[in-house]
DNA sequence: TTTGTCGCTTAATCTAGATTAAGAAAGAAG
DNA sequence: CTTCTTTCTTAATCTAGATTAAGCGACAAA
């Protein structure tokens, strides 16, 4: 079955109809390595779900210096959520980094399924209020762990990304520069 | 009518059942300033609205350092996210910072009342989806901004948060100590 | 093969913000 | 009013992490 539809199945039931209709309203497309889905000042029209490769979201400061909100790999949503839900231009970039392939949902198609398919207003209230849970513990982390240990839990949550993603990546999402991050990590791998 | 009535028709139309209805599974009550609501390592069974007074949420870390998570004033909600979701432990503090009247609605009348009525479904998906933008937004300005404009844009947010809770409590929620938060401040200030 | 681009590393220097400490101001509580 | 406790301020010192700079290896284009 589809691994949208898996997705979708871990938090509510959908019949065979509601299936073929939510799959209905979504295009599948595929994107190479470095091609950017959704520009800083544009409206965010979709929300992405990832069937397979990597993509991250970030934006880019005044200094010219990039911060990854966020990453997503096999099985992760993705989106601009500020622009798709205020329908104004955002700030973030997506951007793949990893040969990918991509389920789009648009947001007219997305009202139109939460008419269609109430339960569907359930799964994407779970999904937002898993998002926010990690964003929170995120930021609570910003604020009170060192780069090091960031870095620790980061490692512990995501090993997969760590082998795929380039150590740039990783540092602008912990928040600190490629510099400090390579030098953090020899010393980590030094202790042990 | 009530203040968490006229929150939920923000963003839903309610019949004058559904309120009655809503309102019967909901609790008002009353608490001095420096009452704990909830405490680190107890499961969260409420979502809290307030109609009047402020609210804290925050955490403290080994260092016995206190970090404040989201400040709740009038027509405000505000939990543990993650413990009221998982029925887990959380490790959040919720502290009454204002003499409050706060309306009290348990995890279990809240999953009642997703099923007599579904919008309310919608309601708290958008209600979540806006905490959550906010959130990134926070998350993104504490890895790109200085501490100064982070605190020039909490002014900007919340103007009257500043002068009614202790500047302690701005400066943890920026993510300073309280000694570099009153430096910033007289230097803001000496500026204008 | 060469040339260019990009990512990683190392090192020297610098700074935003932390830490420590101590006094002043302002509430609370009796 | 007085005492106690908490908050705020100021200043000296310290440090995690930034900045700048330079060299290196990998890989892609010509």
């Amino acid at each position: 079955m589809a691994l949208i539809l898996q997705n979708i199945e871990q938090h509510v039931t959908l019949t065979a109809q509601e299936k073929e209709l939510f799959l209905s309203k979504t295009e599948t497309h595929h994107y190479k390595a470095k091609t950017i889905l959704l520009n800083s000042g544009a409206i965010c029209k979709h929300s992405y779900f990832v069937n397979s490769g990597i993509l991250r979201s970030f934006n880019i400061n005044d200094n010219i210096v990039e911060h990854v909100l966020t990453f997503a790999c096999e099985g992760w949503w993705i989106g601009d959520m500020y622009s798709l839900l205020s329908q104004k231009p955002g700030n973030l970039f997506i951007e793949v980094l990893e040969d990918a392939e991509v389920v789009l949902l648009s947001k007219e198609n997305q009202e139109i399924l939460y008419r269609e398919i109430p339960k569907l207003e359930r799964f994407f209230r779970i999904l937002t209020e898993n998002s926010l849970v990690a964003n929170q513990e995120r930021l609570m982390d910003n604020l009170s762990l060192t780069a090091e240990e960031r870095f620790e839990k980061f490692c512990k949550k995501y090993p997969t990304l760590i082998q795929k993603v380039a150590q740039k990546q990783i540092a602008s999402y912990l928040g600190v520069t490629p510099e400090f991050f390579s030098k953090m990590k020899s010393k980590t791998l030094r202790k042990q």
